[in-house]
DNA sequence: AGTGTCCGGTTAACCGGTTTACCACTTATA
DNA sequence: TATAAGTGGTAAACCGGTTAACCGGACACT
């Protein structure tokens, strides 16, 4: 028996071989529990059977799930995936040439994308296959993303249905493609609907939340409905409008993308859309993937079928005339 | 020039050489922006080059934190990162076991650590370095934790301070030994300065800090004062307390272990105590990489410098006599 | 003069798979 | 009957580093 033949029998070729022969190296692979050497496939093959995954943040909930997505999927696809924390474009650039140079991935999945950053021209020169997730680069044909849009609509379809005739949307970094995807498709709805709507906010955090607020609250005729484009950003709303003594649901309503357990446990428990971010992870994984047998790279758009989980954050306006109301 | 020769300067050995030959030789290596091949070199030396490190999930922000400070630590020292969540105890040693028989991983950081877990055993069985992070397993002499016992006693310190006569700590998962470091720093401090107090809580997590409290404000004599060993735990309190009407820290004081930008957004802002998770983390790569480097396990304590970080959720006891006040 | 040692390298084996080339034998086809 | 097409495999090169073994010349020492 040549270690020839058990290689190709194990990796599922069509041979010309007897059942039997099939049978005794199969059952002699189970019984030594044999994995083939990860480095010595790898230097024969030209491949690594592993990805990177750049993240701009890990203690962002948001990206967290994209991870679990992603690492899940990858690992059923026995792919080893390397998590980076890119809090730094021109270091993570450089990190990733090194493990690309150094052979330890065949292609990187980028959830941290921002414009002027330098990876995609460094992805592109060094040839390597790749993804953008979430935050996608125009015309790059390599996006996977949801469609945002629907989510956006969907809040401003349930406020305006509990009434609410001003609205704002609190958003992120407007260079951000996900934050001009929430944007449109809040501001489309909104229109569609002849609903009187702002939008504001520079930022994902729970400060560019609070900041937002303020603004808002400061507004001569506040709005009596906000949408934020995060939950963090919902909890710095919630903060300014404790500290002004505005109540909720009771002075404004506030409804926000992106759910996670803490939004049961916010005073008021907050009402929230769902979006499916693990699956975005895990199709950057099978778009990735593809592109690594060869297919050529195509904008993957994740059907999100987002729903309202209603809490108590989000009722009728305080006046049916869609007026805001300030503090006492 | 023979590449044995380049090899081995590249490597940075000692040798008889001309130093023109040397100089030629990292030039050249420059030049071509050479990177050893992982595999090439992974094949001949019988190591990776890459760890694997398991976390319970990545979307709790304390084991956010100690991957930031593991993956930071690790791409320092050229090492690659796996990250594995360890939502199933025996699919994730399964998992192990492939990427140890696959040679992909040179060693485990287990921040996932619980009882009945049968990674030990199988980390022992393959003979594979590992340590313990976080949750460690006690005589395994291969634990990286901190002294959380002075981050309970400093909550403790402080709390008396503001003239707290009775005090509960709202602990975790008793078997985890991060919850029993907690809790013991708690007892004694407490009994040292002969200050009332009470354990109560099984869970980390947002309903976890929500049953204690529940169960706290229930009590005939509540505590004028709560410290949870999260600030997940902390959420679940202040839920309660506002559907119940207690005011913070006007009716009780609140402090939490753990540190996050959220705490300065909840209402009232968290009063909470700085850990170094990311620095235990780095710590826990440091003490892997030993190990691999032939040193014997040993445990090693990160030292906390806790600090209080002073917010609004902490203040006199309502009743200087040490009686807790219940809703109105 | 012979021998040992340092200098400055070179050669070749090896790590553990994958893959191409090839071989001996049997059966169908022209 | 020669030839081609399966059948059931084996042998060896190769991937790109690392490392042990070795080599020729200069010099020192005995």
């Amino acid at each position: 028996m040549s270690k020839a033949l058990a290689s190709r029998i194990l990796n599922g070729e069509r041979l010309p071989i007897r059942p039997e022969t099939h049978d005794r190296v199969v059952a002699a692979a189970r019984r030594l529990a044999y994995r083939p050497h990860a480095a010595a496939r790898s230097l024969k093959r030209g491949e690594t059977g592993a990805l990177s995954l750049l993240l701009p943040t890990l203690t962002n909930p948001v990206f967290a799930l994209i991870s679990r997505g992603a690492v899940e999927r990858a690992l059923e696809r026995d792919v080893a995936v390397l998590l980076i924390e890119d809090s730094e474009p021109a270091t993570a650039s450089e990190l990733v040439r090194r493990l690309v140079q150094g052979g330890r991935i065949d292609g990187a999945i980028v959830a941290s994308m921002q414009p002027e950053h330098p990876l995609p021209r460094t992805l592109e020169l060094l040839g390597i296959p790749h993804v953008f997730v979430h935050r996608t680069v125009p015309g790059s044909n390599r996006n996977v993303s949801m469609d945002d849009q629907k989510a956006s609509a969907l809040a401003v379809d349930y406020l305006a249905r509990l009434g609410h005739r001003f609205i704002a949307h609190v958003a992120g970094p407007r260079l951000l493609t996900t934050t001009q995807r929430l944007v449109e498709g809040f501001s489309a709805r909104a229109a569609e609907l002849g609903v009187r709507h702002v939008v504001v906010g520079d930022d994902f955090s729970e400060p560019g939340g609070a900041r937002a607020a303020e603004e808002l609250f400061d507004l001569r005729e506040p709005p009596t409905a906000i949408y934020t484009g995060s939950l963090t950003q919902a909890v710095g709303v919630l903060h300014v409008a404790f500290e002004r003594g505005l109540r909720v649901p009771d002075d404004f309503s506030l409804i926000a993308s992106g759910e996670l357990t803490l939004a049961n446990f916010l005073n008021p428990p907050l009402t929230s859309i769902s979006v499916p971010l693990a699956e975005l992870g895990a199709a950057a994984v099978d778009a990735l993937v593809g592109q690594l047998r060869g297919d050529e790279p195509r904008d993957v758009v994740v059907e999100t079928h987002p729903e309202v989980i209603v809490r108590s954050s989000a009722a009728r306006p305080p006046d049916p005339t869609g007026a805001g109301v300030r503090a006492p």
